[in-house]
RNA sequence: GUCGGCGUGGCGGAAUGGCAGACGCGCCAGCCUUAGGAGCUGGUGCCCGAAAGGGCGUGGAGGUUCAAAUCCUCUCGCCGACACCA
C-alpha cells in the first residue's frame, strides 16, 4: 500500500486517540438527569480490578458500548455507567505475596491500568459516575444499607461454623479450602470454628423472589430456573411423631409425601438433631456419640462423595407413628441435613430411594403403601417413587395418592397432628467475613447496651490504614459505646463484597450525593436497568442479591421497582487452550494486545463475529486478518470508490451486477436486520450482515453502478450501521466526507419497507417436498396463476412424469409444492 | 444421579418448519506487482460425471408433515449447573 500514495490509508493508531479525545471533549458520554429524551439505561456487570483485564471482559463490555451508542444514535438518553468491585480476598493476597504494598495502593493501580485500557477500546463511559466500592465515600452508604437492614429486622447474629486455617490463624473463604486442607499449606487440615456471624434475612423474602422470576420474561430461561432451583420451595407436611416412653417428647418431620405417612417404618435424625441424646438409650449412648462425632468431622472436612454409601445408627429410642399408633425405631444417620426441613425424616423404604438403600443396608422393614398402577409388588426390587392408588393407609386406602395430598393435610390439621409446611432450600445469607479489605459491619459492642448499631451520622466506619487483622488493631476497635459512651469494641468482621455489589446500580444514579446513598428522584428515573450484561457466573448469587436488595428498598418506600434488572443477556466466555483466560493462568491476551494490534476497531469486531454472543469462544487471533480487510475495504468504498472500480475485472464483475434497485433493496434490508440483531445483542450476525451490504456495495461499483445519490446513501447508511462498533473509523471517513460529528449529530436510519420490499420473488417449485425449478414471478401471485407457472416448467413436467399433481400447497409468495 | 444446553463443511459458525452451509477463516487456481504475509477475480459439503446433470447429506434410529438442522420419541456423545433438600 506504500507504493500507491494516491489512496488515503486506514491507519487506526492515528485516528483512534483522535476520536478519543473528541468524544471526551465533547463529553458525549455523559448522561443527563434532566433530558427530555426516554432514558436507557446500559449496565455492563462491573469487574474486580485485578490487573488483568482481558479480551475475555472486553467482550462484555463492547457490547454495552455497542448497544449505548446505537442507543444514543436512535434517541434515547443513555446511562452507561462504570465502576470497580474493588474489594475482596485477591487484594489481600497480592499483598501479602508482595509484602508491604496495601491492598488499596493494589487496588488503585489496577483501576487506573484498567481504564486506561478501556479508553484505549474506545468505551464511552460516564466516568463521572464512577464507583469504587472500597473507597470510604461508597462504603459508607453500604454500611448504611446494613444499618437499614438491621433496623428492619433483617440482619442477625447466629453462630455458624468457619474455615479456619490454625497457621495463618485465619478464616478462609471455601474456595480456599481443597480436600478439607489450607490451599497456602497444602499439610494442613482446615478446622471448623463456629463463630457468631451477622446474617440477612433474605429467606423472608424467598416466596416473591420465587414469584417474581415470572415477571422477568427478558431474561435467560436458564438462569430463572438455575434461581428457582436454587430457592427450592417444596410444600408438604410437618407431622409431629411422639417419642415412645416420654411424655410429651415430639419430634417434628417434614415430608413432601404426606400419601406416605403409613409407609413410614423408622425415623431419622441428622446427626445434629436436638433430640439425638435425648432419645438414645444408655446402650446405644456410645455408638451414637461416636457416630455423631465422626460425622461432624466428615462433613466439615468435605463431602468429597456424594455417591457414598449411606451410614446411620440406632438410637434404642421409638417414635410413635401418630397415623396409626405404630411404633417405629429411631435412627440417626448423615444423609439427613439438620439444616433443612426440620432435621428429622420419617422413613418410607418402599417409596423413597433413599430410605429404600438405607433400609436394605440396615435391613429395615418396607412397606408399600402406594400400588402401582399394575398392582401391589409385594417385594419391592425399588422405591416405587409415582403416583398410585393408596394401600395399608387405614381410611385413605383406595385412594388415588396424587389427590389424596389435601385430604389428608387437612385431617392432620384437624387431628392436632400435623399442619400444612412450605420448605426452602435458600438459607440465610452470611454476610460477616473475618477479613480487612472489606466495608467494616458498622456495629459496636457494648457491655451495658449489648448491639449497638453506629450513627448513621458517624458513618463510615473507616478502616484502619494499617494493613492487618482489624481483631489485631485494639487502636481502632476500642471505642465508646454510641448511646452511653462506656468503653466499648467495634463489630471486626467486614461485609461479604456481594453485599457492595448489590446497590452499585442503584448508586450510579447520584453517584456524588453524601446525603444519602443514592437520590430516591434520581434511582427512580434511571431505574430499573434496561439491558444488564455480563457472566453466566453470576446467574445465582449476584442476581438473587441484587433483586433481595431492590425489594427491601422498595418495602422500605426508596425505589419505585421491585426487579432491578429488565433484560438480562449472559455473555459467553472467551477461552484459551480450553481454558477461561486469565493473567494468573497464563493465557490472558490484554486489551493491551488486541487494540495495539490491528487497532481497537478491528478487535471490538473481531470480539463481535468471534462466535454467537453467548457460547463460549476459544481465542484464536486466525480471523481477526479478515475484519481488518473489511474495515480496509469499507474505507475504500467510502473514500476511494475508484480504486476499487479500477480493480473490477469488467467480465467477471458483469455476471453478478448489482444494479440500483438491488442496492437500494440491500441497503434496506441491512438497516432492519442490523438494528434488530444489535437490539438483541445478536453481534455476530450483524457483523456478517454489515459485510454483505459491503460486498454487495462492491458488486454495485465493479459492476459500473453509478456513484450518485443512491451510493451515497448507501455509503451514509453503511457507516452509521457500522459506527456501535467501529467507531473510531466511521466517525474519521464520516469527518472526511464533510459531514458535522457521527456519534453527536447521525440519527439512526431507518428500515424502509418500501425499499426492502422485493419487486420480483423466487417461486420455489417442489415436487413432492424436493426441489424442482425456481421461477420468478410477481409477488403476491394467486395460487392458480402460481401453479399454472410451475406446471409450465419442463423441469416439474418430468418430476411429475407426465401425471399431474393430486395435491397443491402454495404457501406465501415464495413456495409453491406439487404432489404427483 | 437430577435439571438444563449443545452436536451442521478442513475451522468459527448462518438458517420465522419452506433453496442447508449466510458471513468469515483456511485452502486451490488465476490476475496485478520495482518477489509483499497487501489488493483483485474465480472456485471450495460429499459421491458419480468432461459438462449438463444426478445422487447423498445437519451425531445415530424411528415418527409427525406436502415439506424437518428446526417439532415428537428413543439412543449415543460433549458441555454446564445443582448435588442425599425428605
Amino acid at each position: 500500500m506504500a507504493s500507491r500514495p494516491r489512496r488515503s490509508q486506514y491507519i487506526p493508531q492515528e485516528i483512534e486517540p483522535k476520536w478519543q479525545k473528541i468524544w471526551a471533549d465533547r463529553g458525549v458520554m455523559k448522561a443527563n438527569d434532566a433530558s427530555p429524551k426516554p432514558k436507557y439505561y446500559d449496565l455492563v456487570m462491573y469487574p474486580y480490578p485485578s490487573g488483568d483485564l482481558t479480551v475475555g471482559h472486553a467482550r462484555n463490555y463492547v457490547m454495552g458500548d455497542a448497544l449505548a451508542r446505537m442507543k444514543r444514535m436512535q434517541g434515547f438518553e443513555v446511562l452507561h455507567p462504570f465502576g470497580w468491585d474493588a474489594f475482596g480476598l485477591p487484594a489481600e493476597n497480592a499483598a501479602m505475596k508482595r509484602g508491604g504494598l496495601h491492598p488499596a495502593e493494589w487496588t488503585r493501580n489496577n483501576i487506573a491500568k484498567g481504564k486506561r485500557e478501556l479508553k484505549m477500546m474506545g468505551m464511552l463511559y460516564d466516568w463521572d459516575r464512577e464507583v469504587t466500592v472500597c473507597e470510604p465515600d461508597y462504603y459508607r452508604w453500604t454500611q448504611w444499607l446494613f444499618l437499614l437492614m438491621y433496623e428492619r429486622g433483617l440482619a442477625y447474629r447466629a453462630m455458624a461454623p468457619v474455615n479456619w486455617c490454625p497457621v495463618d490463624k485465619s478464616v478462609l473463604a471455601n474456595e480456599q479450602v481443597i480436600n478439607g486442607r489450607c490451599w497456602r499449606h497444602p499439610d494442613v487440615e482446615v478446622e471448623k470454628r463456629d463463630l457468631e456471624q451477622w446474617f440477612l434475612k433474605i429467606t423472608d423474602y424467598a416466596d416473591r423472589l420465587l414469584d417474581d422470576l415470572q415477571k422477568l420474561d427478558k431474561w435467560p430461561a436458564k438462569v430463572r430456573v438455575m434461581q428457582t432451583n436454587w430457592i427450592g420451595r417444596s410444600t408438604g407436611a410437618e407431622v409431629d411423631f411422639p417419642v415412645d416412653g416420654m411424655q410429651g417428647e415430639v419430634v417434628k418431620i417434614y415430608t413432601t409425601r404426606p400419601d406416605t405417612l403409613w409407609g413410614a417404618t423408622f425415623m431419622v435424625l441428622a446427626p445434629e438433631h436436638p433430640l439425638v441424646e435425648k432419645v438414645t438409650t444408655d446402650k446405644h449412648r456410645a455408638r451414637v456419640r461416636e457416630y455423631v462425632e465422626k460425622a461432624r468431622k466428615e462433613t466439615e472436612i468435605e463431602r468429597l462423595s456424594t455417591e457414598r454409601e449411606k451410614t446411620g445408627v440406632a438410637t434404642g429410642g421409638f417414635a410413635i407413628n401418630p397415623v396409626n399408633g405404630e411404633k417405629i425405631p429411631i435412627w440417626v444417620a448423615d444423609y439427613v441435613l439438620v439444616t433443612y426441613g426440620t432435621g428429622a425424616i420419617m422413613a418410607v423404604p418402599a417409596h423413597d430411594e433413599r430410605d429404600f438403600e438405607f433400609a436394605r443396608k440396615y435391613d429395615l422393614p418396607i412397606r408399600e403403601v402406594i400400588a402401582p398402577p399394575a398392582g401391589p409388588h409385594g417385594a419391592l426390587r425399588e422405591a416405587y417413587l409415582d403416583a398410585g392408588v393408596m394401600v395399608n393407609s387405614g381410611q385413605f386406602s383406595g385412594l388415588e395418592s396424587a389427590v389424596a395430598f389435601d385430604r389428608i393435610v387437612e385431617w392432620l390439621e384437624s387431628q392436632g397432628i400435623g399442619k400444612r409446611a412450605v420448605k426452602y432450600r435458600l438459607r440465610d445469607w452470611l454476610i460477616s467475613r473475618q477479613r480487612y479489605w472489606g466495608a467494616p459491619i458498622p456495629i459496636v459492642y457494648c457491655p451495658k447496651h449489648g448491639i449497638v448499631p453506629v450513627p448513621v451520622a458517624d458513618l463510615p466506619v473507616e478502616l484502619p490504614a494499617e494493613y492487618r487483622p482489624l481483631s489485631e488493631q485494639p487502636d481502632w476497635f476500642q471505642t465508646k459505646c454510641p448511646i452511653g459512651g462506656e468503653d466499648a469494641r467495634r463489630e471486626t468482621d467486614t461485609l461479604d463484597t456481594f453485599i457492595d455489589s448489590s446497590w452499585y446500580f442503584l448508586r450510579y444514579a447520584s453517584p456524588h450525593d453524601e446525603t444519602q446513598a443514592f437520590d430516591p428522584e434520581l434511582a427512580n428515573h434511571w431505574m430499573p436497568v434496561d439491558q444488564y450484561t455480563g457472566g453466566i457466573e453470576h446467574a445465582i448469587l449476584h442476581l438473587l442479591y441484587s433483586r433481595f436488595f431492590v425489594k427491601v428498598l422498595h418495602d422500605a418506600g426508596l425505589v419505585k421497582p421491585t426487579e432491578p434488572f429488565v433484560r438480562l443477556f449472559n455473555q459467553g466466555m472467551v477461552k484459551r487452550f480450553g481454558q477461561v483466560m486469565s493473567k494468573s493462568a497464563g493465557n490472558g491476551v490484554s486489551i493491551d494486545e488486541l487494540a495495539g494490534a490491528q487497532g481497537a476497531d478491528a478487535g471490538r469486531i473481531y470480539e463481535m463475529f468471534i462466535g454467537p454472543p453467548e457460547e463460549d469462544v476459544e481465542w484464536s487471533d486466525a480471523g481477526l486478518n479478515g475484519v481488518v480487510k473489511f474495515l480496509q475495504r469499507v474505507w475504500r468504498l467510502v473514500l476511494e470508490p475508484d480504486s476499487i472500480v479500477a480493480d473490477g475485472d469488467g467480465a467477471a464483475a458483469a455476471t453478478r451486477a448489482v444494479d440500483a434497485v438491488a442496492l437500494r433493496r440491500k441497503v434496506a434490508q441491512s438497516v432492519g436486520r442490523v438494528t434488530e440483531h444489535y437490539d438483541e445483542l445478536r453481534f455476530n450476525t450483524a457483523v456478517a450482515f454489515l459485510m454483505e451490504l459491503a460486498n454487495t456495495m462492491q458488486d454495485y461499483l465493479q459492476g459500473g453502478g453509478a456513484r450518485d445519490l443512491e451510493w451515497d446513501g448507501a455509503v451514509r447508511v453503511l457507516l452509521k450501521l457500522l459506527n456501535p462498533l467501529a467507531p473510531h473509523a466511521c466517525e474519521e471517513m464520516w469527518a472526511r466526507l464533510g459531514e458535522e460529528g457521527l456519534l453527536a449529530d447521525a440519527s439512526w436510519p431507518t428500515f424502509d419497507a418500501a425499499a426492502a420490499a422485493e419487486p420480483l420473488v423466487t417461486l420455489v417449485v417442489q415436487v413432492g417436498g424436493k426441489l424442482r425449478d425456481r421461477l420468478e414471478v410477481k409477488v403476491g401471485l394467486s395460487e392458480a396463476a402460481a401453479t399454472e407457472a410451475a406446471l409450465a416448467s419442463d423441469k416439474v413436467k418430468n418430476a411429475l412424469s407426465g401425471r399431474g399433481p393430486s395435491k397443491v400447497i402454495y404457501v406465501q409468495d415464495r413456495l409453491i409444492n406439487l404432489v404427483p
